[in-house]
DNA sequence: CTGGAAATTTCGTGTGTCCTAAATTACCCC
DNA sequence: GGGGTAATTTAGGACACACGAAATTTCCAG
């Protein structure tokens, strides 16, 4: 039973708040003001303001000194934001030419605009897909997110063959060049070998031998 | 040589008003502040309060008590905002599945988050159209727009066969039975009778004889 | 050409969001 | 366990935008 209560509109920074709270929440920790203001690009005392007033509208839950952490209601939120961001980036790959490198900017001014009855039809175009173009979940409608423990390839050792499931980060350059190499969500990678002191690694993939470095080995998350 | 200077963005409310102003200038005219607010749903005070914040970021000129004009800037940014949201009203439903009795809220949020670049994709998509689904002119990339001179159903005497060319509204249930009667723009219609004193007029269309009231027929403009 | 209604602006305020500088609290190391 | 550093909050201010009430200007009707 969520309350179906008609809600006042949510300002843009609201949702961004909630969103970037999502993201640094792992595991019921507290999120820092510090890590808020800088992933948000803002001064930490500005944070502070906004985080007492999303405690006052009951989206999070503040305690002086100790960090935020969402309500059930601001994770509501924080989810229907990512649903919208996440499908408004694979619809505009599918259906209006963007890449994955490209598509990020684009989905982050219009989650704030976009209507429920929009990403409803826009997941209906894309046949309600999973996943957006970067392998990150999409919640459903109701807000459910699957939740995959995916391993860095940097960890994974030699000989063993993994496919790629998602690459975090948000960079255009690093994600052109991952296109670029072949390595993408979906890939069957299988490791040849690893140097240490974060070394490159070496990988075959379609056959092909490839070189890695160490960071984007990082970033980009497997299962086996 | 429009200067191609790094403008920081305009605001949401701005890019309203502009485009506000842009809708009421008929013929060189300055917009009262009263028509203004009403359009805008706001208390005439907060009209002038943002007017003199567009006249001083040189967007248009206001004279004391007489009212506001677009500067060029201004009427250039205001047929942008227009092109975007022709151009969304257009996308949605030639790919969306929208009609046209619901794109227009979708669009009026849409118009302030879309980049340019999204709207140029959008119109390649849809071929670059020339009017939107209501059968207004889409203003192209560099501002230029067509004028046309449309005369309402309303004016046309008996006998006459003109072509629907816009309907000048966006009601939505205005919107609706209009298409239910199959009176939507490239219809042509016969006009066979016309009572006086704002009465209805009785049309051909499509051979069928349809019977329209005062307000409708004033509401849709057509050519001969 | 004048009185008053209508239109417009000014004034004082409130809300949301941001900032910098200064004060406070947490926490860790020796 | 006391002191310093890092994290955080408070204090004070700014800007964009909205409002209602009061003051001002315009303009028409007689």
């Amino acid at each position: 039973m969520t309350s179906d209560v008609a809600r006042e509109p949510l300002t843009r920074s609201t949702e961004d708040y909630l969103k970037a709270i999502y993201r640094l929440s792992t595991g019921g920790v507290a999120v820092a003001t510090t890590d808020l203001a800088e992933l948000l690009g803002l001064a930490p005392a500005s944070v502070t303001g906004m985080i007492k007033r999303l405690s006052e509208q009951g989206l999070a839950d503040h305690e002086r000194y100790r960090g935020v952490k969402l309500s059930a209601e601001g994770r509501r939120i924080a989810l229907q934001v990512l649903r919208r961001h996440r499908l408004i980036e694979a619809y505009l790959v599918g259906f209006l030419g963007y890449t994955w490198d490209t598509v990020h900017r684009e989905a982050e001014r219009l989650e704030h605009a976009v209507s429920e009855e929009l990403v409803e039809r826009m997941a209906d175009a894309l046949g309600n897909p999973r996943f957006d173009p970067h392998g990150d979940p999409i919640p459903d409608a109701d807000g459910r997110i699957a939740e995959f423990v995916h391993i860095p390839l940097a960890d994974i050792p030699p000989g063993e063959v993994v496919t790629i499931r998602r690459a975090d980060t948000r960079d255009d350059g690093r994600l052109r060049f991952l296109a670029a190499e072949g390595l993408v969500p979906g890939t069957v990678v299988k490791v040849v070998s690893r140097q240490p002191y974060h070394g490159p690694m070496s990988l075959e993939v379609a056959g092909v031998t490839r070189i890695v470095g160490h960071e984007l080995a990082t970033i980009l998350l497997c299962s086996r």
